[in-house]
DNA sequence: AAATTGTATACCCATATGTATATGCATTGG
DNA sequence: CCAATGCATATACATATGGGTATACAATTT
């Protein structure tokens, strides 16, 4: 077996700095391909391939007008990669974590002061 | 050029999802390579592959321990990738957002006849 | 020292990458 | 209807993947 298929999923899709690049420019808006050609400095057939793979793997939509075809991120495709790294999260933050138990406990002690506050 | 290397960063390293579940064994502490083994049911050279990517970009650590090499999760080295993907969060969560913003117009305005929810 | 255990590395293979280049196919303009 | 524009797809190529299997190496036990 080889490597994965890069439209295997978001995972994969996104591995690829140009990618990247290209869904950061559609953060900022729907851009017909040249748009993007430009952008990348890239050759259109290889901006469109990469389109290609975040087009199967969801990460864009597309939009016909007229000859030119808009792309838009579709943001929800990189949320399986948020939900698994940010339960690492935590743990580059641990420290901090730590701090706040400490703070819990302290309040767990003496928290006749205050009752509800959330954040 | 080919695909970038899965060495390259850890994008690409963590696009395998051996690597991730390697990762997800390890946040729940030290382990031995042969412990992994078992755990992804892979053969042991490929765990030690894996391994030696994951700690080619900075994923894990090692440390020996007789002829054991205990392997450590590094969760800082996935901080880039939710540096990365967090800047694209509120664009998924825009809608609840936007509700949020209703919600609390509504209830600036009149809020004792308020039981009607949208999807 | 020899045998055993725990890992790492070497080699083979099929696959699919990303870039390059050329071509195909709509849509719009004359 | 023909040319031009905006994209997509086809083909060629070097690379290196992940899995398999065999082997090498280090530490411990005997």
């Amino acid at each position: 077996m080889a490597r994965a298929a890069t439209t295997a999923d978001a995972f994969n899709a996104v591995a690829e700095p140009r990618r990247r690049e290209i869904l950061d420019a559609l953060a900022q808006g729907e851009r017909p391909v040249n748009d993007l050609v430009e952008l990348l400095g890239l050759a259109q057939p290889h901006v469109s391939r990469h389109l290609r793979v975040l087009r199967e793997v969801g990460a864009v939509d597309v939009r016909d007008e007229g000859r030119q075809r808009l792309y838009r991120l579709n943001p929800q495709a990189l949320k399986p990669i948020h939900d698994w790294v940010a339960s690492y999260q935590h743990l580059w933050e641990e420290r901090f974590e730590l701090l706040e138990d400490v703070l819990e406990d302290l309040k767990g002690e003496d928290l006749k002061d205050q009752e509800s506050n959330e954040n």
